[in-house]
DNA sequence: TATTGTTATACTCTATAACTATA
DNA sequence: TATAGTTATAGAGTATAACAATA
């Protein structure tokens, strides 16, 4: 088969051996990232989506009706940025911008009926990019590979909150 | 102990719960990466570097004399991308650069003692962000997780360039 | 003609500060 | 005063196209 690419670490071919600088938590869990980002952001781009807004959209999807403020915290990413994802669905006929019947500053959001046509576009497309993905490995590693990225990236966010919380102590 | 963040996934005090789109391997991924990728961009400020450029600092000195072109090839960026971090470095006075003998088009690089010392920093600092990173899991953990994001992503890999070949012999 | 490295440009994702409109 | 959302801006990381110098 192919010998022109054999490996991520080390390679035959490469002149230089980038695995010399030592074992590099951070860099293996980027360069993993950065392979599984440019294969759905190909993906995606024939939805006219992103990464980024096709996880806003099934978000919304599984919350309809939910919360500009809310929406960003579920998501881990700044206001300001969600705005401006949400405004490009909204522009590309997704989206339905709703108001809070009480607040007036309130903004909520959900689907419309292209919206939900192409929500269900995106399930379908990252299940197909996920199992793609895993399918170098068995089910068991898949299973217990999934696990461990969850329970680090909680303990993170606890090691952050601890962080947060003795800055505010301080 | 902190109660106020509980968990990545789903929080008792998230009204969202980002969890009901259902398992994405890629979106695990991403924010693992984020969280890994804020607390080494904020070391790494103090250095004066980034996660990416302090990567290309270790690795030229783990390969003194390195063409630009063979580094871009061995930390997988583009080599306009490099170019820029690279020159950063220069000027900044950690980096040296030189030629080759024979042909002349061909750019090395080297660092000079500063950049020596740097280097033995951002080791020391990227010991200890992973040792502070994985400090949430067992030593069986840590090792199970790390071999399996590296299988996967030579796994990627190999499915790239079968992709490259295809479209190549087409 | 092909290759090395550079310049110019653009896109994705993220972050902070300052503003508005409500409360 | 405080909060929800927006606008404006910036920065890290990536990518492609076009170019100069050299082979």
């Amino acid at each position: 088969m192919t010998t022109r690419r054999p490996t991520a670490g080390a390679s035959a071919r490469d002149a230089v051996d980038i695995s010399t600088i030592g074992p590099n938590f951070g860099l293996a869990v980027r360069l993993l990232d950065l392979r599984l980002m440019k294969r759905a952001s190909e993906v995606f781009g024939d939805l006219s989506l992103t990464p980024a807004t096709a996880t806003a959209l099934l978000a919304i999807d599984a919350n309809p009706g939910v919360r500009h403020g809310e929406l960003a915290d579920a998501l881990r990413i700044q206001r300001p940025n969600l705005t401006k994802m949400l405004n490009q669905l909204v522009d590309d006929g997704l989206l339905r911008r709703g108001e809070s019947a009480g607040d007036r500053r309130l903004v909520t959001f959900a689907l419309t009926p292209r919206g939900s046509r192409a929500a269900d576009s995106v399930r379908t497309t990252m299940a197909a990019l996920d199992e793609q993905a895993l399918s170098g490995l068995s089910r068991d590693e898949q299973e217990t590979l999934f696990a461990l990225i969850d329970k680090l990236t909680r303990a993170l966010d606890e090691t952050n909150a601890d962080d947060a919380a003795l800055l505010e102590a301080k």
